[in-house]
DNA sequence: TTTAGCACTCTACGCGGTAGAGTGCCAATC
DNA sequence: GATTGGCACTCTACCGCGTAGAGTGCTAAA
């Protein structure tokens, strides 16, 4: 066999080929076909050549035939080629980023912040929009307030990072009448405001193990109490979507049956979380095509995504949501700088 | 003309027919032919007969033919005939009914609880749930607390009805120290713990109008910062959907044009909660099939929808959305023993 | 290595014919 | 006068067929 099979790496042409091809499928949404790619090219060559070289980009896998005799498509491979080698991002017109700026920056409190941006993300792509709530791990806290319910069970209220409200019912394990929480109230204020939640943790816990003997009734209570209300915090992990509704006007998702999986997996959230986990793991932008998530739902769809930060500590996940078939130069700028626009607009507002 | 033209009322014959049609269509989804009717009718008419009668009922508008050659299918309005005038609901099997309550009793909290009850819902119908959240009018100051922000903005936090808390922010025309806010807030709590919020907002007017040159400086603190306070609480309507993905395997909303108008409907929020609160201010079941709403979107969708109350007072409307062609005998008492039995939990939870 | 040419394949579309379901009407019947 | 059998008619769904158009793969020549 004197012709090597597959090339290991694709030349020049060859790329500039598939990257013509992507471009035009993304654009028009139709199968590539020689001739086309002969002339959009722009490289004076011969259709029949054009076609040989698609022959190589099939047997590659970059890109297939829907039947026979239609054009070229890319696959995930070749999608994935295209994004990583091949391609030039436009970078976002300064007046667009203020737009997005204003809008942001304009809203308060961190509910509407998140789900603005995800608003924005969508309108903006005209794609589904998605980010996930801020997860800090570094919460200060300035005040705890305690409230006896019925049946040993007490109402706790956090206030943390200056005016972020929690609650939580804890169950005691014997009755405290309202001045006696009020004594482990002012003990926890005074000793613990400002401090790192995690750090009043900590120091709770080392003083549990240092006086356990010999503890007068005051702090028998606050250990008590205190550690259910600092335990550790189930991070409540969720993320808001919006303009999933988008998607729907897709020709290549307009399958019900595809449409309905991938909303079924919007609402279970699990696998999405676990897909913008591994996103938040990896900083900076992140990209899924299609089946590379390895969920089923997500054949035809890709996710783009950035982390973003409050004080250089990353504390979640933006993104798009959209047919693989998407305008990676015009979405990828957009969700980088959505994100860092977030970013900006968390640690002004706290 | 001898004949009288459109029968006022439909006689007894015609009303069984019109049943039994419905009934069919609901069952298999395929348009009713006179044949199979006259032998699923169990009256002994020749499918000639029930033709005439057919036509009858299709002149009066309640039935239509897709085409000329296809059998009969119902109508919005003659769904409604046969939703007001004949249908026969089968009550809920009690062992249904306690598999419901307890799922119901076993979720606490008021958020969770309306979660569980759209799944629930959505689940047992399979079908999409709807719960509004509830919204009480009668609640109980239990205590307030304030906290200084910065920039004359004070962060309040109020417990009312044993264990809710809602915190807002309020700008205030002075700058007030941490003390001062604790003896704003120590009075408010002496004063009007155990109090409904609406007497304490009344009260307050009154003392401001009563006491407007005389105040001394507590007071007047009291009256500026409680009237932000305790001012009207945008209600924050909203509701919980569950299921909106059962609707995507129904054939005849497999129009993806038409589930994208749903579904956005769903997503806007406006139309449903305009249409939530039609049924709130009328006690009881209610339904509306198809185009009654008004709304586009709800072209071949019904909802049906039952108020739930806490205490006598109705709080919440909950329900279920599907195709017109849902098997109202089952979804009816689904919908309306949920709804109690959310009430009833909402009721011992609180 | 590139290219022109050509046979081949596959889809989309329109046409015609058929089977099947169901209707509407009319005249006969109870 | 209500009911019924009969019959012509209509419409859909389906199948097979032929055609136009797009695009391919292969081969032989440049």
């Amino acid at each position: 066999m004197s012709e090597r099979s597959v090339p290991p790496i694709l030349n020049e042409r060859a790329q500039h080929l598939l990257k013509v091809l992507v471009q035009r499928f993304i654009r028009d949404g139709q199968p590539v076909g020689s001739r086309a790619l002969s002339r959009a090219s722009g490289m004076d060559l011969s259709s029949a050549t054009v076609r040989n070289v698609m022959a190589d980009l099939e047997e590659g896998g970059f890109i297939r035939a829907p039947h026979t005799s239609a054009g070229r498509i890319p696959t995930d491979k070749g999608y994935r080629f295209f994004v990583d080698s091949l391609l030039t991002v436009n970078p976002l017109n300064p007046s667009e980023i203020d737009r997005l700026k204003v809008r942001l920056d304009d809203e308060a409190g961190t509910e509407g912040l998140v789900e603005t941006a995800s608003t924005l993300l969508s309108g903006v792509t005209h794609l589904a929009g998605v980010v996930t709530l801020p997860r800090r791990n570094h919460s200060r806290l300035r005040h705890v307030e305690f409230l006896p319910l019925s049946d040993r069970r007490v109402l706790a209220i956090l206030v943390v990072n200056e005016k972020e409200v929690q609650n939580r019912v804890i169950h005691t394990d014997r009755e405290y009448s309202r001045d006696q929480l009020q004594a482990v109230a002012n003990y926890l204020n005074a000793q613990f405001s400002g401090r790192d939640v995690t750090t009043v943790r900590e120091t709770l816990l080392e003083e549990m193990a240092a006086h356990r003997d010999d503890m007068n009734e005051l702090m028998d209570s606050v250990i008590s109490v205190a550690s259910q209300v600092f335990g550790e915090q189930e991070q409540c992990e969720d993320y808001v979507l919006a303009g999933e509704t988008n998607l729907m006007t897709f020709t290549e998702l307009s399958d019900v049956e595809k449409l309905r999986e991938l909303f079924q997996a919007f609402n279970e959230k699990r696998d999405i979380l676990h897909l913008l986990d591994r996103c938040l793991a990896a900083d900076g932008i992140q990209i899924f095509i299609g089946q590379e998530s390895g969920y089923r739902a997500f054949d035809g769809v890709s996710l783009v995504t950035s982390t973003y930060s409050v004080e250089k500590d990353v504390v979640g996940v933006l993104g798009v949501i959209g047919p693989t078939r998407m305008a990676y130069d015009r979405v990828i700028p957009i969700v980088d700088v959505t994100a860092k626009l977030l970013g900006h607009a968390l640690n002004t507002s706290q």
